[in-house]
DNA sequence: GCTTTTCTGTACCGCTTGGTACAGAATTAT
DNA sequence: ATAATTCTGTACCAAGCGGTACAGAAAAGC
């Protein structure tokens, strides 16, 4: 037969992912991306179809990775210790590069609010799978035990929210590690979870 | 002599504003700036140089408006209830067309952080004055007794604005008013300020 | 009426955009 | 070697971009 096919594409669609990340849709062009996936114009168009479909892609990856992040930690870590968890691996314990380009869906949302209604609903769909993920895993805390049943799991889901997307535009203003640091410290005992 | 000069240059940009708060800096072009604004394209370029110079001249005719709602209310409210006056100032008693549309300096942050520096900077300057104020009137508000001294009043105007910022992006999401209503309650809870 | 100035409208500029077409090199199995 | 297939590279497309140039209409004071 013949030569093997597409075997980089899922790297070269991390590739694209980062870019996209970085500087959101419109201000990536089709060379910005051909450059940084290494890839030909010509196999662009043969295994992606069109740029605004990476980008669905893209997102998808970036909201699937996100929320498998949160379902590992859910796993392993008592859910009073979730955020904690959840804003200390994607804020700082990564590069500061990283933690400045903030959340891919929060970027999307923001850009492309009253632009692509398609691409805003796709965003908002990830980003209401992590507060379903917190939510969930609050419920589960009240029944076992560990979580003050008093309390409204969905509404502090709701808060956790908050106060992540706050955080994500936050990390996008130019800071220091310290001042992120000391803000996430600040909202988590806000939450009061750790008490 | 002759005709008068640029009379409604001020209305022009407002119009300019409100697109460019909707859409973002991008996805604004210049004919759809024209046509909001009502003006030919050499009056354009005689009366505001360049878009991105406009863009500049609406980013602070933003951020100076919000500053002067939070400057005017902290005039005539106790300091421990300005967020929510802010919040529904901003969030709820306007249309929710407008709601819809964010904050033009946490837009301006979100979709060009790593795409232009100076723009975001400005940005980020207007979004820290308003914290600024919010600190100042908690700090006033714990001289005169109003709120409990032993709280950080710096610390308290980040956390109002991880919650602002947060606010504002849910705000994109497509979501019906009770639903961000009922966040805007359950976050100023969180604050304690109102106990 | 005449002059002066600002407006509008249109045509144009070079450049970039996302997307297509196609020739030929590279790589595999037979 | 040969045939099959996927890659790269380049040239090209129409359309849109931000920005400029300029002719002429509109409106003001003399």
């Amino acid at each position: 037969m013949a030569r093997p096919t597409e075997f980089e594409r899922t790297r070269a669609l991390e590739d694209a992912m980062k870019l996209f990340w970085v500087r959101g849709y419109a201000a990536t062009s089709l060379p910005d991306l051909l450059a940084a996936m290494g890839i030909a114009r010509s196999s662009f168009y043969a295994s992606f179809k069109t740029k605004r479909a990476l980008f669905i892609e893209c997102l998808e990856l970036f909201g699937d990775r996100t929320l498998s992040i949160v379902a590992k930690q859910a796993a392993n870590t008592p859910a009073i210790a979730l955020p904690r968890a959840f804003f200390e691996a994607t804020l700082l314990h990564v590069s500061r590069r990283k933690a400045h380009q903030g959340c891919m869906m929060v970027n999307t949302v923001l850009e492309l609010a009253d632009v692509d209604r398609e691409l805003n609903e796709l965003a908002t769909k990830k980003l209401d799978a992590i507060e379903s993920a917190f939510a969930q895993a609050f419920e589960q805390a009240q029944r076992s035990g560990q979580l003050d049943a008093q309390r409204n799991a969905q509404e502090l889901a709701g808060l956790v929210m908050i106060i992540n997307l706050g955080l994500r535009v936050q990390s996008r203003k130019k800071q220091s590690l310290q001042q992120l640091s000391a803000t996430i410290e600040s909202s988590l005992s806000m939450l009061e979870l750790d008490a």
